[in-house]
RNA sequence: GUGGGUGUAGCUCAGUUGGUUAGAGCAUCUGACUGUGGCUCAGAGGGUCGGGGGUUCGAAUCCCCUCACUCACCCCA
């Protein structure tokens, strides 16, 4: 290829026609189910203030270092393409004063997310997700709700296997308290840690017990447990969480080595993970974060969200077969033998689209044979075919294209039974 | 940011120790079938062999540089 052309900037791609159905029905999918559980869609733009995410999602996180895409407006602001969902929802949450008169509702979000990463199999700079937040409480029936809504989500998409990772990571002085603990833990065992983990007990503990280096994962398997340093309110909270999920039969695994990368989570928080994405398997993911609409200025609402990647989900429906979905409406393609065939198969195919068929014709009268392939081809349910013969008797031939029978009918009546004979099928 | 891998037709890929007009399958178009799709058969179109430089009588093939893509790590959904 030459490198004079231009194409689609890395870590993006193009959606073409034979993959758009796989996407809107994810998307029509998402949209049914998140109704059902009574959440409802919020938009929001692609791009916010910079300060927004540095705020939120935190200024030490790697996301807000070295991922986003910041740029700055010919009236000076610095903007920055919106890298994840929550803090665009807050924000709209709170510049609408939302909380005055609803004091809990719940949103979703469907659209395209932006990081600068080096894009693999499952990761791509624009990327998208579908997610929800429901804010303004703090009880453990709202947390088992998202989590089932996302375990459902995935039933409904075809995916049954997924594995849910549950823990907490408690309120902030719970987390504080446990960082302290970890890093007093880990110091005197830091010659048997990789080289990232020695970095990370003073810059973000928690990651190490995400570490994958079996070194490390052996020191972390002796590491104190969040859990035992819950606070009593978190610790009830979480034991409220798991018995009303066992009750609603979702199953979830206890991790208490679960950590998130955003700092504003806490107590619940949760990651779906499916076999078929390999070591870095997290399809989904979420938790609480209480403070956070708060410290945005906000009144303190507790709030808690996931997101999933679609880009990873259509992964796994792809490994699994799954990703074909049924087509939708029948189609009807139009055969013109003949000039004068065409221009009158041009007014009809006109009058078929007014009535709501999906028709179409070849662009100019080729063979017969050509056009029938085209017809073919689509995958139209019904040819009409035209030619001198038929224009002479005043009729139309329907062929029909799965059977292979052909009827002659009166031009008339075209429309009449187009109508009938779809409608049978459908 | 780090480390691997791969670049030949729209797609998937062959291409021998360097050898002259660069191939196959699929897809597309045309015909066999002068008015009928899927199957079969025949034919056609489609390539600056990623780009640049070098070695050589001769380079898709060997060397150097470069670009692109891809997988993994880091991190995240």
């Amino acid at each position: 290829m030459s490198n004079k052309s231009i194409k689609a900037i890395k870590g993006t791609f193009d959606i073409l026609p034979s993959e758009t159905p796989l996407w809107t029905h994810i998307e029509e999918v998402s949209r049914k189910t998140f109704e059902q559980y009574g959440f409802e869609e919020m938009r929001t733009p692609v791009f916010e203030a910079t300060e927004l995410f540095v705020r939120s999602i935190g200024e030490v996180t790697d996301i807000v270092q070295k991922e986003m895409y910041t740029f700055t407006d010919p009236g000076e602001r610095s903007l920055t393409l919106r890298p994840e969902g929550t803090a665009p929802v807050v924000r709209a949450y709170l510049e609408h004063r939302i909380h005055v008169n609803q004091p809990f509702v719940k949103y979703y979000y469907i659209g395209p997310m932006f990081r600068r990463e080096r894009p693999q199999a499952g990761r791509t700079r624009q990327f998208h997700q579908v997610g929800v937040e429901a804010i303004g409480s703090d009880s453990p029936g709202v947390d088992v709700e998202t989590i089932a809504l996302a375990y459902r989500l995935f039933v409904q998409l075809g995916i049954d296997d997924v594995s849910i990772r549950l823990n907490s990571v408690g309120c902030k002085p719970c987390k504080e308290n446990y960082s302290g603990l970890l890093r007093k833990f880990l110091k005197p065992r830091i010659s048997e840690l990789c080289n990232d983990c020695k970095q990370r007990i003073d810059r973000n503990v928690f990651r190490v017990l995400d570490c994958k280096e079996t070194a490390c994962r052996k020191v972390v398997a002796e590491a104190p447990s969040i859990l035992d340093s819950l606070c009593k309110p978190c610790s009830e909270h979480f034991d409220e969480v798991c018995k009303l999920l066992e009750n609603i039969d979702v199953p979830v695994n206890i991790d208490p080595r679960l950590v998130r990368g955003l700092d504003y989570y806490t107590r619940t928080v949760f990651e779906l993970n499916h076999s078929a994405l390999g070591a870095k398997d997290a399809v989904g993911a979420g938790g609480r974060y209480d403070n956070l609409i708060e410290e945005m200025g906000g009144p303190a609402k507790p709030a808690i969200g996931f997101a999933i990647g679609l880009e990873r989900t259509i992964m796994i429906l792809k490994k699994k077969g799954a990703d074909k979905v049924s087509s939708d409406k029948d189609k009807v393609y139009l055969i013109s033998l003949g000039q004068y065939a065409f221009e009158l198969n041009f007014k009809l195919l006109e009058k078929l689209r007014r009535c709501g068929i999906n028709a179409s014709m070849d662009p100019e009268p080729r063979s017969t044979k050509a056009q029938m392939r085209a017809a073919d081809r689509i995958g139209a349910a019904i040819a009409i075919i035209r030619g001198d013969r038929e224009i002479e008797e005043g009729v139309v031939m329907l062929r029909d294209m799965r059977k292979g029978n052909e009827d002659t009918i009166r031009k008339d009546n075209v429309i009449d039974k187009l109508l009938e004979k779809l409608q049978g099928e459908n």
